[in-house]
DNA sequence: CACATATATACGTATAGACGTATATTAACA
DNA sequence: TGTTAATATACGTCTATACGTATATATGTG
């Protein structure tokens, strides 16, 4: 992977994208309307969001039956990788991401979540 | 100090802007004219991005003499200073970011260098 | 004071990119 | 095959912000 510093950070400087980043190195992976909810915005600005990410080597994407299951790129150089989590840390109980991994956790009927014992 | 991630990342989505920053990270103190030259761009476009800069608490000013020197503010967080550290070791032998280093230090009669014995 | 140098700001313009809305695509299933 | 759910894309618009150029401010020096 080579990802450049000012691409990354053209990514991360968006409030939608930089949201979404910090849900997935949260959770590890995430379909679209996982997203859709956690954040609370149209389904289309977070496809649009996604496809950037997924242009600029930050995510992958891959499909499971009707949903698309993005994570983020496990191949990314080290400097990227630990500026990720330093972000992470910086949003910290901080809103919106505080909230947002709450709305996500609380999301009922989750895709993969088994809904029958 | 309380600058927040999306602040950080939206002052180093601009090109001059993480070039200035990496410039000020490797060196510690720089004057305008210093960074117009090493940049080479012209002096609003640096004064107008370190306006940016200093309002957003990611660089402090200081006036000696005629010449008005910047350097990072040493109280940011933690986490920010290492996304600072990371980006510049992602910038590191990459273009520009290297030149850059090059004409800073190849420019003759930098202010507060000693000019006589 | 006059003048030069260093830096900051103002102002109008141009443009990247985010947005809402509509629609296309893909998969599951009856 | 028709229908629904999940996701992606297209298109026109709107806005934040970067830019060039001109000018203001501040400092040093003769």
């Amino acid at each position: 992977m080579n990802i450049n510093t000012e691409t990354l950070f053209r990514m991360l400087a968006d409030s939608t994208r930089l949201r979404t980043l910090m849900l997935l190195q949260a959770h590890g992976e995430l379909c679209v309307c996982e997203l859709t909810h956690a954040l609370d915005l149209s389904q289309p600005k977070i496809s649009r969001h996604l496809a950037h990410l997924r242009e600029s080597t930050l995510l992958l994407a891959q499909r499971n039956g009707q949903w698309m299951y993005y994570r983020i790129n496990p191949e990314l150089p080290d400097w990227a990788e630990a500026i990720l989590q330093h972000a992470l840390a910086g949003s910290r109980g901080v809103q919106p991401y505080q909230s947002d991994q709450q709305a996500l956790t609380a999301m009922p009927n989750r895709p993969g979540t088994a809904c029958c014992a």
